[in-house]
DNA sequence: ATTAGCACTCACTAACTAAGAGTGCTAACA
DNA sequence: TGTTAGCACTCTTAGTTAGTGAGTGCTAAT
């Protein structure tokens, strides 16, 4: 276990490490005004921290600079996470005044986010889960093409152009749009494909001559899967990070950062709060330097999405998760209004 | 005027500079093939080279390097575009077989080319200049809000979700989507604003009551300026070119590429044919250390966009140039093809 | 007109030095 | 017994020096 002293220590060192960027020493602790202590006894304190994994050297006579294990113990202990009203502001702002679309919010949610902090911020989803389906249509351009297009609830708006084959008749391409508005109105975007496949086709055949040419032409324009959409915001802001100060380690940020459907997997996993992976802790190798933060944003029952910080281990902890924290409750709050007003 | 032999000399350090990016010394000219000169005299032609601007050294015993005056002789004088076969074929498959829309079709080439450059591409437009209103639409969603849909005869479809004011009333709005359709139908997107205010709104009044209100809501729907659509792409491939080999030029670059309306501006100029601009006789300082290479690609009678490659001054000339010239015609003859199936 | 030869310049690297920040340990102190 | 002053020691960083090599410009010979 920890003395008091030892916390107090341990805190002060990390704090003043993730302000500097540079390894802390003794002298400099015991000059704090909240440390009535000399710098030799921080010395001795400091040892014991190391040996126990909380503390390590860069070369045996520098200062000292947290390792994973401390950074664990102060997420975990150390920060009290004081709200800060004027960020609550900005993102409140900004939230409300600009909310028309999701994706118009998420995407200016990333950026605000990534301003903030000078990390790199990403937003999976939100996904459509929720979202249920309010029309489908067809609009033929030419003799030979067509755009798709499909509305949500949600208002988010899904348009595909396609050429339109010979074998396909313009009246049974109405006919059968119909059918599917009729029958799939209401029905939860996710859903969709698989109650096409269950229910629909066959009673597509009753009213369509020729309808096995159709199906793949159908399932092609409305029910394919759309990519994950995954925005990452402030890619260049870390490189006002002093970690990046050398150019293979910027190299390597960016074709790290460039894997997106790798980062889409680590963030689908995130569950309720707020989740902090650090270093080694975290899964993938490409991330294995930085520190991820994680929360998830919702709307009713299901998860919508997750809204992430991407930092180096020198992360800002206290001020990146008051962040989050509020950004996830405001995305959440305009959610629940966005459905209340569209139920 | 130059010698034959000085055209020779300034053309192969010039071409072993773009490979290398090393300063070329006389010695190594002389062991090429084609030169059948000792390092001595090619030291005197190198000499006459930069009495007359072409070449530099970067220091006084240094080899050379080519001026930007020198880069502007060679792209105006020694580069004899060869077309590269197997380049034109990966531009042509790609855009024979993905080629949906215009968006996507424009962002895979944005990638596409500079993946085979590892420069930076950029692409503007296509803007919506040729595109004709085919229909307007508004979706509601709840009472309260409602989705507003554009679609252009070229397949893009634009839409943008707003919430209904109390002031208008449902059918109203159906009323005037109605009108709108009926006097906008094929009427080009870049005029529909100026259409809207000088004929349509006076004939609104005598069908809907209390247009005034609605005039707003209807201009912000469908008729707001949408954002210049610019794509840029290989931000990071940039990173392997060996003149970002310190992390103040790569941080610089950044920041240059984040000022996405001041390309725009940049690339709106182009007119017909390929344009090369070297260094300093770029206007904006932002690039006074890079080179831009830009082309148009248009459909018909109008410009529909413009393709660019921004890269260091020590840039592949005569590869960029042919790959611009090939795919500026490939995506115009798509255009051509595009608009041909639709009148 | 061309080229071999040579002195000279400058960047780059490695080796060395001095300064400074920080540590661990010992011994003195309250 | 916990705390602290003092000191020798370690290691980084910046600056200096010297040596090497690539390349030039000029001169004289071909």
């Amino acid at each position: 276990m920890l003395t008091e002293r030892q916390l107090l220590i341990l805190q002060v060192i990390i704090d003043d490490f993730i302000e500097s960027a540079y390894p802390v020493g003794s002298r400099a602790i015991s000059k704090k005004d909240n440390i009535p202590y000399s710098a030799a006894t921080i010395r001795n304190e400091m040892a014991d921290l190391e040996e126990m994994g909380f503390l390590e050297k860069t070369h045996s006579s520098s200062g000292r600079v947290p390792s994973e294990r401390g950074y664990r113990y102060y997420v975990d202990n150390l920060i009290a996470p004081i709200s800060n009203q004027s960020n609550t502001n900005v993102i409140k702002d900004f939230i409300v005044d600009g909310f028309f679309e999701f994706e118009q919010m998420v995407q200016m949610s990333a950026e605000v986010l990534s301003e903030l902090t000078n990390y790199t911020s990403i937003i999976l989803g939100p996904e459509l889960h929720e979202a249920k389906l309010k029309q489908l249509q067809i609009v033929t351009l030419s003799t030979h093409t067509a755009v798709a297009i499909l509305i949500t609830n949600t208002g988010h708006v899904e348009h595909r152009s396609f050429s339109i084959p010979v074998e396909i008749n313009p009246l049974d391409l109405e006919k059968m749009v119909n059918i599917l508005n009729d029958r799939l109105y209401g029905v939860p975007v996710v859903r969709l494909q698989e109650k096409f496949n269950k229910e629909i086709t066959s009673l597509m055949k009753l009213y369509v001559n020729n309808f096995d040419k159709s199906y793949d032409y159908l399932k092609a324009a409305f029910f394919s899967e759309s990519p994950v959409k995954l925005y990452i915001g402030g890619k260049s802001n870390m490189l006002m990070q002093p970690e990046f100060d050398d150019v293979d380690k910027i190299r390597s940020f960016y074709s790290m950062i460039e894997k997106e459907d790798e980062i889409a997997n680590l963030l689908k996993r995130t569950n309720e709060g707020i989740r902090v992976t650090i270093g080694n802790e975290n899964k993938v190798d490409a991330i294995k330097d930085f520190s991820l933060i994680t929360t998830a944003f919702q709307s009713g029952d299901g998860q919508m999405g997750t809204i992430a910080l991407l930092g180096p281990t020198r992360m800002e902890y206290r001020k990146v998760i008051s962040l989050l924290n509020i950004l996830s409750n405001e995305m959440t709050d305009a959610l629940y209004m966005w459905y209340k007003n569209n139920e």
